[in-house]
DNA sequence: CAATAGTCTATTAATCCGATAGAGTTTATA
DNA sequence: TATAAACTCTATCGGATTAATAGACTATTG
């Protein structure tokens, strides 16, 4: 599960797409437009902005916008530096790898086996989808939900 | 990320699974030989037993076992049980839906559009993996891993 | 009846999550 | 240059969850 940092994040992004050139938004706005806890946000925001996605401008007529291209920003990337892993176990992640303890050998453990064909399913979708992908399904809504 | 609950349940079953048709098995045995601190396997070999996975024999000679066949336990339910939902948000889970608080309307968002893309993959691995099958992996070592 | 082994309740420490408070710093502009 | 706007930083908070442990209890078997 994703943690609500993580959604937050996505939802801010996606808005700062939809005001991608448009010059600084205030975090104000962005807290009221999405529902996000303002404070919550700024934290957020200062993250993202520390991780070279954003840019901000400070005083009056400042606020946030997007510094790379909303096609540039991948949702791993994005998942990976408020969320964590991506992976089901830390033994599989490529980014946040850890030695399983309980394993004797890593190469003969089959739950490793599954969450390694986990991850690489998953990442096969959020490596190719961007903010400005997630931006286009907003404006063309799900033809059929589950 | 998988809980060590979770992964501690699997390795469980698949040790049983292996003891399949043999009689009961200790808790001991099960947590000496998978590393899994035994206080904490009494506890989920129980819930996997009021799940009707597992069945137990108290006293002398008593132990657990597989109730199931291990080609029937798969691993969406064991997840499901000791893990929780299996989708990225709450509101694409198909077992655990919440609504989603900030969404003012689902249909138009396009990060449940895509957690649904990812839920709908690792479904996919998940429900068509049962135990029986993890097992068989650990017998065919991985050829190559990431 | 005695030893074995699962069951139940409860408590714990540690960690993380989501959120908030408040002081500090930078900047535009009147 | 003073002031208000707005981001920045530190810090703290309650609550929930996770992982693990302790100990008393109950059932079974030989």
């Amino acid at each position: 599960m994703l943690s609500k940092k993580s959604k937050y994040s996505i939802k801010a992004l996606v808005y700062l797409a939809r005001e991608y050139d448009k010059g600084p938004v205030l975090i104000s706005h962005i807290s009221e437009s999405e529902h996000i806890p303002k404070k919550f946000l700024e934290a957020i925001l200062l993250e993202l902005k520390n991780a070279g996605i954003l840019g901000s401008k400070k005083g009056f007529g400042g606020g946030y916008y997007l510094i790379k291209k909303p096609e540039d920003v991948k949702l791993t990337q994005v998942i990976r530096l408020t969320n964590g892993p991506i992976a089901l176990l830390p033994c599989v992640s490529l980014n946040f790898y850890q030695r399983c303890e309980e394993c004797v050998d890593e190469k003969t453990c089959g739950i490793s086996q599954v969450a390694m064909q986990v991850r690489d399913a998953t990442l096969a979708i959020l490596e190719n989808t961007s903010i400005s992908d997630v931006l286009k399904k907003e404006q063309t809504p799900a033809k059929n939900r589950k």
